[in-house]
DNA sequence: ATAGGGTTAG
């Protein structure tokens, strides 16, 4: 605040709600709230009544740090004034407020007294239950407003989005624009991410070529170009991600980490070292983020040692302190490269506790190390820190199974029906044609073409073991005869989505499949000889990384 | 004069 306006201020003999509002609105804006509120106090003592901008400037700064007390205070305020009860700029502010402060009962609750709302009331709540999860709670109040407008969609679709719920985010979008409400940029950047969650890569072309057309494609906006990046290395397609990357005018630090964490997920490590040191040489700053895709990539590409140097490097040179997920990064990749009790060692000595992702990165290195004492160990943490992640148990179930030890399963089993607990059911899913995505599950044979999708199958998988494919019998952790265990392998998701799409889509494309848990060891083998056999392309995104299949090899190595 | 929706994480 400039003083010479507190000065001025001081002339006014008889200063008026708005000399007043302007000081306390000054104060608030450069959060100087202790100031804003002892004018506001001195105003009320002089008899100046407070117009509802006095509230609002008061409450938005409430919002801003968070201070509930004093935010209860002015609520108070709203009711002994009288007249601003029903204002719906004050009411608003005062939703926001309680929203910010985590309080969204007393947000609802000021909202239900509202005598009139407004899409920006509305807005604001549905925004509210989004951020909390309760995506029923916002769909109902998007179906009681009137008038749906752009910002209001627009909160929808990135409301399901961020929950997880790409294929809701999609409809929504569907239905704003059969409504006639037109897209912006931050409508379109939320459903190329979830297309991005989703694996829609047609899908994200078609809403790519309408942000064009409207004016905010990769190139200038920055949003758009991060977040298509982002989408296509989601989608399997890094070289795409990185086109969009060098088209764009204007880069940040949100650019370059979601492509250098691309070109990790694909096992390119030295391109994401090399644009890190691109990066370095540029105004942005690396943050938190941009070191996990710089650790991650060490990591998928098997170097320990620079992992390590950059890892020392972090906070040394670019003052990011390395957090609980830096660690985890950092155990992955001694876990992979086999080094577990060094790994241990990093944990008891690391400044802050473990949590759930550091013993998962543990018991994930001891699943490729078969190693079922150290993934005992690390499990136990899990099973007190995540008692409902059923993917825990299933790991450990599996680790066990993989050397033999039948009992050890039967413990992992045992302790699932104790918690109540059940398996996710193993999903794969294809983008087919006209960017509709088609959902198998293992075993499933609900799809309208699932009879063909069984034919290729059966017909793909002689010619596979005419060339010496032989089903991995270990990838099945249950303790059951070979015709069974063979019968179950031939039922996975990821092998039905194949004869999907080897049925359905065009033949020099390469068939991109997505799923919701990581591949087994057969699939992978069966994904390698099938990319020979068919002379096609085969991209598989699994829940941690991608899979390159081509000419009967893959992109990870057979390590992953 | 004052308000609601956005991009990156193993």
């Amino acid at each position: 605040m400039q003083p010479y306006s507190t000065r001025i201020f001081h002339q006014v003999d008889y200063p008026n709600p708005f000399v007043y509002t302007a000081l306390i609105r000054g104060y608030c804006n450069e959060k100087n709230q202790e100031k804003g509120v002892e004018m506001y106090r001195h105003m009320r003592v002089n008899y100046v009544d407070p117009v509802s901008f006095t509230l609002t400037c008061l409450l938005k700064s409430c919002s801003d740090e968070e201070n509930l007390i004093l935010g209860r205070q002015m609520h108070k305020e709203r009711v002994t004034i009288g007249g601003f009860c029903r204002d719906v700029f004050v009411c608003n502010t005062l939703i926001d407020m309680y929203v910010k402060c985590g309080e969204l009962g007393d947000a609802r609750k000021v909202f239900d007294e509202m005598p009139k709302r407004d899409v920006i009331s509305w807005t604001t709540l549905i925004v509210a239950y989004m951020k909390k999860g309760d995506t029923v709670g916002a769909r109902v109040l998007f179906r009681g407003l009137d008038d749906k407008d752009m910002v209001a969609w627009t909160a929808m679709v990135t409301g399901f989005e961020q929950n997880g719920r790409p294929r809701e985010a999609l409809r929504y979008f569907e239905m704003m624009m059969n409504s006639g409400v037109e897209a912006d940029e931050l409508t379109l950047v939320g459903v190329i991410s979830a297309c991005a969650q989703l694996g829609a890569i047609k899908y994200a072309g078609w809403v790519r070529n309408m942000a064009e057309r409207l004016g905010f494609g990769p190139e200038d906006s920055v949003f758009m170009g991060s977040s298509l990046i982002d989408m296509y290395s989601k989608c399997g397609s890094v070289m795409e991600a990185y086109e969009v990357f060098k088209g764009m005018r204007v880069k940040n630090v949100f650019s370059y980490s979601s492509m250098i964490v691309g070109f990790a997920a694909h096992g390119c490590g030295k391109a994401a070292f090399d644009l890190f040191e691109e990066m370095i040489k540029t105004d942005i700053k690396p943050n938190k983020v941009t070191f996990i895709g710089v650790l991650s990539a060490c990591s998928h590409s098997g170097l320990v040692d620079e992992g390590r140097k950059y890892f020392d490097m972090m906070e040394k040179w670019y003052g990011v302190v390395p957090d609980v997920d830096h660690y985890t990064c950092l155990i992955d990749l001694l876990g992979r490269a086999g080094q577990l009790e060094e790994a241990l060692h990093v944990i008891r000595d690391m400044p802050m506790e473990p949590h759930g992702g550091i013993w998962g990165a543990v018991l994930g290195a001891c699943r490729i190390h078969k190693n079922p004492d150290i993934a005992e160990f690390a499990a136990n943490h899990l099973f007190e820190l995540e008692p409902d992640g059923i993917g825990n148990y299933v790991l450990l179930a599996n680790i066990y199974a993989s050397v033999g030890r039948w009992e050890g399963v039967q413990k992992v089993r045992k302790l699932v029906r104790e918690r109540g607990l059940r398996k996710n059911p193993a999903c794969s899913w294809v983008e087919g044609e006209k960017g509709i995505i088609h959902e198998f599950y293992s075993n499933d044979a609900t799809h309208p073409k699932s009879r063909e999708i069984e034919l290729v199958l059966k017909d793909l998988l002689q010619r596979l073991k005419l060339q010496g494919y032989e089903p991995n019998l270990s990838s099945v952790p249950y303790d059951l005869s070979e015709e069974e265990k063979k019968k179950i392998l031939y039922t996975h998701s990821e092998k039905l989505a194949l004869a999907y799409a080897l049925l359905t889509s065009d033949n020099f494309l390469p068939i991109r499949i997505m799923k919701n848990l990581r591949i087994c060891e057969d699939c992978h083998l069966f994904m390698c000889a099938a990319s020979q056999i068919t002379s096609r392309e085969i991209i598989i995104r699994d829940n941690v990384r991608f899979h390159h299949f081509r000419d009967g090899k893959c992109s990870c190595g057979n390590f992953w």
